[in-house]
DNA sequence: CTGTTAGCGCATTCAC
DNA sequence: GTGAATGCGCTAACAG
């Protein structure tokens, strides 16, 4: 293809790319009919589509999209607010979400919070100047006053998690006891007695579920959940060294940790490591989400898995539903999520034993 | 802030958000002046203006940016092509990027080639349909045709590393050499005499000039490279396996090997503990990028630094200038980025000595 | 089935 | 210093 441009004389060394007049123009057919064709409206003529389509490739002719979404009221953009895409937990997100809209011919809005509530601001603003479609919130539990813009203007809004009971409000709501259940239980029967729990940021509704799944889970099978062994962190590398610290101070130290996602896992192991301590043999460790990195640290961390292809799956196709939908839409969907054990080798039976 | 909308009985069930005419009505002015007051020109009378942005904070107005790029020619988007955001090379520069996009009101068009081709193609239609006003290519060496497409667009554009010297796109050079020289020298005092390299897939020209400064480096200090322990990986953890498992296989074993990207080092250590093999040991490893979590694995992975920060900064500089240039630019500018060996714990004194 | 026409929401001429 | 009018590139009525 040879992207072909014009220039006028007027325009001083800077070349006009093609317009729908100039197609139709060559073509010999009105714009309209050029319009036509390119979305492939089926009652247009064969041989003038053909026409059309030959004079839009020699001139590689790309339609503005500025100007299509201001008459059709469609921008074709999807928002994607993440919490930080430095999160390994993300980037998987992303790039599936976004195999997803290049088939749908969507664009996303990629915003990220960092944690910062006038990033989290600015990160709505950005989406509503730009007129997105829909906006998919994986934060995990900020503020929802900024939801309300959204609401407000009647956005189409899909929660991972922590979204409100609110109508026209999509929720993918994840079953966190089911893979912590298995994960406590996979360490009661290794003969661990004294479990810890690092937590995420408790701020975040994610940590809070996460951590209320793990003491029940305990309870279920008749321990008890030590005070002392749920410790919070913050979901960063740092913060699960910081945690084990605070554990490895302890009188009577735990012979596994459980950890709210895999970065903290990752921290934990290694401050492990820097005091001498050998896992799985010493110590078990559980993380959560089972980020890419987690089969390819050492030892591999046994983790929870959280299906990060299918969390943008869903999120794309609850936008996708209620965009395609004409009715207003009363209730947002629901949609649920499961998560399960996935053995590897950074648990082992409890030592002490 | 109330944000408000109006509905019109027209519109059943969808209320109308404000469009700057319904503000110019609420604060008796023309649209004119709304436009002048929004876009802060000094001009306006201070009067009118506040009564302006009054009647905007109370309706939570926000200016529609599609009508706006149509009418100005200035979507205010770069486009940001990566090679795959799962790396977890790129989601630093994506954040940075970020960041200094916020600041200068310009949002970002990611997109992702997976290393294909098809897909590569998609990005470039996807930028140009955007009409995004820059293009940051960070896919360390794909195929240069896309690159006509929007050159031709007189698109600005910034390479990192492998851009052409073409007229109008700038380049971010890249110091391998310093780096790598740093490494092997670094082994070479430890006593290190047989040095492995693996390699990045050999059709990006980082990965070839990776390999070529370690060939130069190995030799600049009258060491020969054992043509053996070259292997070709391709920038995953699993290629680093792979890899791993090739050198295993050698009747003479390295003491030590580099690798293109941390990555792939993450897989050869994860390899070489599946062998029974102790790092640092009984084998040094040494990585490339410095990515985070090369501080975290076990043990702490020695590795070649190359600021994530810094590249973003330089490319959302060089696209800025280039915009915000009148006079059509004659070449583009050119940006040097040293590398650097940061030592952690993954090197030690060659064993077998 | 095709062409003509009228906006989409805004910035920017021009008169005033 | 302000307002009325024009057009950015395209789609959607409508008329033919």
């Amino acid at each position: 293809m040879t992207a072909n441009v014009y220039c006028t004389s007027s325009s001083v060394g800077r070349c006009r790319i093609m317009d729908i007049r100039e197609i139709a123009k060559r073509a010999k057919v009105s714009t309209a009919t050029v319009s036509r064709a390119i979305n492939r409206i089926p009652t247009v003529d064969p041989q003038l589509a053909k026409r059309v389509w030959k004079v839009v490739e020699e001139l590689g002719y790309y339609p503005n999209t500025q100007a299509r979404a201001l008459v059709s009221g469609k921008t074709r953009i999807f928002g994607l607010i993440v919490s930080e895409i430095t999160n390994p937990f993300f980037p998987e997100i992303v790039q599936s979400f976004e195999d997803i809209a290049v088939q749908h011919n969507y664009e996303i809005l990629l915003t990220s919070t960092v944690h910062d509530p006038k990033r989290m601001e600015s990160s709505v603003r950005r989406m509503i100047e730009r007129r997105v479609e829909g906006v998919a919130v994986l934060t995990f539990g900020m503020e929802e006053a900024l939801l309300e813009d959204l609401r407000f203007r009647k956005v189409p809004l899909v929660f991972v998690d922590v979204g409100p009971p609110v109508p026209r409000v999509s929720n993918i709501r994840i079953n966190y006891q089911r893979g912590i259940r298995q994960g406590v239980q996979h360490l009661a029967a290794l003969r661990h007695q004294r479990i810890a729990f690092v937590t995420g940021p408790l701020v975040l509704k994610s940590a809070i579920a996460r951590k209320h799944a793990f003491e029940e889970s305990v309870r279920e099978i008749g321990m008890r959940v030590e005070p002392n062994f749920v410790v919070e962190g913050d979901h960063t590398m740092e913060g699960g060294m910081l945690a084990f610290k605070r554990l490895a101070g302890l009188r009577s130290r735990p012979t596994a940790i459980m950890c709210s996602n895999d970065l903290t896992a990752i921290g934990v192991m290694r401050e492990a490591f820097d005091h001498g301590i050998s896992i799985p043999r010493e110590l078990s460790v559980i993380g959560f989400d089972d980020v890419r990195v987690a089969q390819f640290i050492i030892p591999p961390l046994t983790t929870i898995q959280m299906s990060q292809t299918e969390i943008a799956r869903l999120a794309f196709k609850a936008l996708l539903q209620d965009v395609e939908r004409d009715t207003p839409a009363a209730n947002g969907s629901e949609y649920a999520l499961n998560t399960d054990l996935v053995l590897r080798k950074s648990t082992a039976l409890a030592s002490g034993q």
